[in-house]
DNA sequence: TGTACATCAGTGAACGCGCGTTCACTGATGTAC
DNA sequence: TGTACATCAGTGAACGCGCGTTCACTGATGTAC
């Protein structure tokens, strides 16, 4: 097999992302090698560096590809219409603890322990710190933009307290391994979602 | 350097537990090798492993240890005097987010990128469930017992919903290495621990 | 439109490095007499 | 108590392996005429 030509060389430059964030995320960041990516997408290791500088490089495209997506699986979520922000908070909550395939683990904890520690580990570090922000923002302004209250203080911390809590129950459930307790603080995140903003009747 | 004696040996052996316990929490598990380990106590690699059988056997031994001292920390805050379960969740919360040497890292967190996604890694991994549990279960009793209703739903709900919160707020925070959003997260989340619990006047 | 040539996407072996582990060896310690 | 010997904690080189990266090569693609 020889040259590809320039459309299909892009969809298989596409291909080794789409399959390295999946990768990634199953596996994790330091558990995936170049090999392995390029094997499970059909090709050799050779060609990885015709696409890419190095693999820090390919990281930091697959964790954009992911924050990308977990945001738009959000999106979806908020786009129904919801009776208040506790109603709201308790569907995003729900969605974030639903039992998915390892490929759409969350990106805020599947790539911690890559960026965990340096400080400037490059490009992919950044990515994931941008896509990181932008979950939480788009958390909370989806929350306030379903407040009956606009000065409610608790439609402007309890979201806050809600995504930690949401996050760190999810983290210790990856890390556990589906161990009964933290499957019992999880349904009371669930509980505390559904009670965050209570309406004014 | 020929034969040490008995009493030597086993304090070398702690003092490799110890040093490997520190290490890996400041470090991360995978990334300090035990020529790491070995170099920062003095001695040569080949030594290793007349004291254990493996890695993961050494790494079993440096979680205990590291959930032990944490344990102990913990306990040390909550020897003190509290005006019910409020002002002590807010004391352990403060403890928890307060800046420690590297060290000192909380072991639930810095020791899970090593057993996430392996079920069976070894003893290591029983040891990082073990631990994990018993300073969930810490938590909660000690929040109990500080409680001065023990009819009172928010006794039993949110210590568990706080305890996911600290975990995830500190955890992004290692992993965002200081971005400022998080900061505010973590002010949010010590607030709503002074506020857990309120006393029945 | 057809031809000659340069380009370059993809191949697969190889390199260099760090890691966990093994091994023959050393010599002080522990023990049997 | 003193001596001869076995034990074994610690040494440091070496092994095997997987990784990220490099490289000479191939042959279809793109381009200049």
């Amino acid at each position: 097999m020889g040259r590809s030509s320039q459309e299909q060389a892009l969809q298989n430059r596409a291909k080794i992302v789409e399959k390295a964030s999946s990768l990634f995320r199953k596996y994790g960041v330091d558990n995936v090698s170049v090999a392995d990516v390029m094997g499970a997408v059909g090709m050799t290791i050779g060609g990885f560096y015709k696409h890419f500088e190095s693999k820090d490089d390919l990281i930091q495209e697959a964790f954009s590809l992911a924050f990308r997506q977990a945001s738009a699986s959000w999106h979806r979520v908020s786009q129904h219409e919801y009776d208040g922000a506790a109603e709201h908070a308790a569907a995003i909550v729900n969605h974030y603890f639903r039992k998915k395939p390892p490929e759409q683990a969350c990106p805020m904890i599947a790539f911690a322990p890559h960026v965990a520690g340096n400080t400037t580990d490059g490009l992919s570090a950044d990515a994931y710190r941008e896509g990181t922000e932008a979950l939480f923002k788009q958390f909370i302004d989806h929350m306030k933009s379903h407040a009956r209250d606009g000065s409610d203080p608790a439609a402007n911390r309890d979201p806050q307290v809600l995504f930690a809590a949401m996050v760190g129950a999810r983290f210790l459930g990856e890390a556990l391994g589906g161990a009964e307790w933290i499957r019992s603080v999880q349904a009371a995140v669930q509980r505390r979602a559904a009670e965050a903003a209570p309406s004014r009747t």
